[in-house]
DNA sequence: TTATCATATGAATACACATTCATATTAAAT
DNA sequence: ATTTAATATGAATGTGTATTCATATGATAA
């Protein structure tokens, strides 16, 4: 049969496809980074208290749980990703949420929880 | 002043909020685990090529580059996460996407990619 | 049945990174 | 100027996991 040559064709064509649309190294590597930062529990949480407004380590901590070396480190990793932001006031520091996008990204996620498919 | 006061008052209150709309520990583990399964170039590449149509290993191995045991291990973790699913057809097994809402994400992020903020 | 093609799997290696502990920095209060 | 409060940072440890190599499985063809 050209079942089977018919079948390679069109797999061929979809594999010119993929590759015509695939992003760049770079920017796979740039979606691979904002998906790294979500995928840890502790920063999720810290991103979704901080949806609710800006708020001071110490708050963070309260609202996430864990220690406060824990959370300052992964809001250096969230900085350093641009995700948050912060400013000083007097001896508290304020974060807040930096990209809207990634905020997006979350609801996307939090709306999808439970769909059994 | 009571300025502070108030600021406390306030932040207080967003603690409370984000604790209430905060997802439980279960939930959060499963929004990670989705991030997480995305946060890898390799799978990111496979997906993205998968998003073309149903392939064959060897597809896409050529589309994604790298060996074919990598290609085969993550696809094991895509299809362990429900991402993928496959079909075997004569010698080879075809790959196709399971999951729809990963792929709503992919596209989130890809139409992100090249915004300057 | 045997040989071959396509894919999967196990073990080993290596690397990334989350957490903890101890300590440093910075600002405010005394 | 000291002390205290809030946050940051460095080093060490442990865990998870991506990749590779070698080999196993499973289906087809000869």
């Amino acid at each position: 049969m050209d079942n089977e040559l018919r079948e390679e064709e069109l797999h061929g064509a979809r594999v010119k496809t993929a590759l015509a649309d695939m992003p760049n190294d770079e920017q796979i590597a740039e979606m691979g980074a904002r998906f790294k930062t979500l995928s840890e529990p502790s920063r999720l949480k810290i991103l979704l208290a901080l949806a609710a407004g800006e708020l001071c380590v110490e708050h963070i901590t309260e609202a996430v749980g864990g220690n406060q070396s824990a959370v300052s480190h992964q809001l250096k990793t969230l900085k350093d990703n641009k995700i948050v932001k912060c400013r000083r006031e007097g001896k508290k520091i304020l974060y807040s949420v930096a990209d809207a996008h990634v905020m997006i990204m979350i609801e996307v996620a939090k709306e999808h929880l439970n769909c059994h498919d």
